[in-house]
DNA sequence: TTTTGAGTTGTTCGA
DNA sequence: GTCGAACAACTCAAA
């Protein structure tokens, strides 16, 4: 005699290469699927990543014929009401290995015990599982290379079949379980007129990553590197919400034999060794690897709140840095090469934490992982063994002359520049005449700042 | 245990 | 304009 089973949704929305849903549909005679609008994840971010997941979760129903379950609450408290009240002795997902999510889990599956309902993690965002890939000692890897051959060496499961033919439970015959039913639009914060989403769902980031086998895979070694051209694969906000599954991504690339699609290749691996030092190091998600560079001087204030105003806003005076900012704050998205750059800038030139910046990305950006995106931040600061060095201090106008050689990354996101042609955009202070009205001055002098941070790290505490 | 080679992504300066 | 060296020192991984 079998039973319904419930699989709760989380950074997994889609049908394909679901391990989870499929252990959920193997096991029980038909499956409820819910996703839980917890506030504590919720209130934290901003619009863009908000309206983009409200997409995920529209397009996710759809393909589900309307069956998805969207319920307010507690995760601890609703999901065992849900449970419950369809009659199901499991609730399926894809196991969270950050520490929010592994707290959250935990607490989950001691309520459902309460009620005799187990809670399985089958599978989870990765290739292969944080922690799974080790030295021969079993210690964990701390540096990119060894750990990228080591998980190469390891492989990875093929894709798993499509869910699609799971007999959905339709939530209106589930009794009530007394929680907030919710829609996805409920979910979605006013978002601004302005703002430029990429389109949500398991689809269409399927849809983009055929574009980018297509298209721009082959020339990704040289062309990710050019924010003025689409080179890159924008397939971030589906690998963070789960739209797709990056073993299905890499089974397509292990077909190709480009330069482009080993590269590519690389930055999956990184999302996974992000992860994995997450998963052994947990706090490195809030301090430094390096405990030298949080003892360090850094500014505070209200000159420093200033200036971070000033870099969140895109009002620096350093054209390629607020082309940036304002990007993000556009599309909720911004070309790596110039996520490098407004970090430097906002950690070496305005002497802020990474930690204020890493905050602004993640309340902003749809892909926004606090895995990659806080150790990219740390990269930058030159806070592990794995950092630049910290005389690596990038150029604000060098990086745009080099990286936006046409200067139309510039033009497209700060209008007030739109009518300087050329390399010129990157030097408006340059122009005869003075940088166009409404452009604001420089607000630091980048070689003074440059030196006030080699000087800062030469007098850092030693340990 | 010791040794050795290597380590994502830059900038500046002087020849 | 181009090119190589200096910018430091340390930890990690593997032999």
């Amino acid at each position: 005699m079998t039973t319904p089973a419930v699989v709760w949704f989380r950074r997994d929305l889609r049908l394909a290469d679901h391990v989870a849903l499929i252990a959920a549909a193997d096991a029980g005679a038909g499956v409820l699927g819910v996703f839980v609008a917890d506030d504590a994840l919720l209130t934290p971010s901003g619009s863009p990543r908000r309206a983009f997941l409200a997409g995920c979760l529209t397009q996710l129903s759809e393909s589900m014929g309307e069956r998805l379950l969207i319920v307010n609450g507690p995760p601890s408290e609703v999901i065992p009401r849900v449970a419950a009240a369809v009659g199901a002795h499991a609730v399926h997902v894809s196991a969270d290995y950050m520490p929010y999510g592994r707290r959250r889990d935990e607490e989950v599956a001691q309520s459902l015990r309460a009620k005799d309902i187990e809670l399985i993690a089958t599978g989870s965002p990765y290739a292969i599982a944080p922690g799974r890939v080790r030295k021969p000692d079993g210690s964990r890897y701390a540096v990119f290379t060894p750990y990228f051959r080591s998980w190469t060496d390891h492989g990875w499961r093929a894709p798993a079949r499509s869910g699609a033919d799971v007999s959905w439970i339709d939530p209106a015959d589930v009794g009530d379980a007394a929680v907030r039913r919710r829609r996805p639009e409920d979910l979605a914060a006013a978002v601004p007129d302005t703002l430029e989403l990429p389109e949500p769902g398991e689809q269409a980031a399927g849809q983009r990553w055929k574009q980018f086998l297509a298209d721009a895979v082959a020339g990704y070694d040289d062309e990710r590197d050019r924010p003025d051209r689409p080179g890159t694969s924008r397939m971030s906000p589906y690998l963070k919400w789960g739209c797709i599954h990056p073993r299905t991504m890499l089974a397509d690339l292990a077909r190709l034999r480009s330069r482009g699609a080993a590269a590519y290749l690389r930055e999956l691996a990184w999302r996974e060794f992000y992860a994995d030092l997450v998963f052994h190091r947990p706090e490195s998600l809030r301090q430094s690897i390096d405990p030298v560079v949080d003892q360090m001087t850094w500014d505070y204030g209200s000159e420093a709140d200033a200036r971070l105003a000033a870099w969140r806003q895109g009002r620096t005076g350093y054209p390629y840095i607020d082309a940036g900012m304002r990007q993000l704050l556009a599309e909720g998205w911004m070309h790596n090469r110039v996520r490098m750059g407004v970090a430097s800038f906002l950690i070496k030139d305005l002497h802020v934490p990474w930690q204020r910046g890493a905050a602004h990305f993640m309340r902003h950006l749809v892909d926004g992982d606090v895995a990659s995106n806080n150790h990219g931040w740390q990269w930058v600061a030159g806070s592990g063994p794995q950092a630049a060095p910290f005389f690596r201090i990038f150029n604000p106008v060098g990086q745009g002359e080099k990286h936006d050689p046409t200067g139309d990354y510039v033009r497209r996101y700060v209008s007030e520049l739109s009518g300087v042609p050329g390399q010129a955009v990157h030097r408006p202070w340059e122009l005869p005449g003075g940088a166009p009205e409404g452009y604001p001055e420089p607000i630091v002098d980048h070689a003074a700042e440059r030196s006030e941070s080699l000087l800062r790290w030469e007098n850092r505490p030693r340990r």
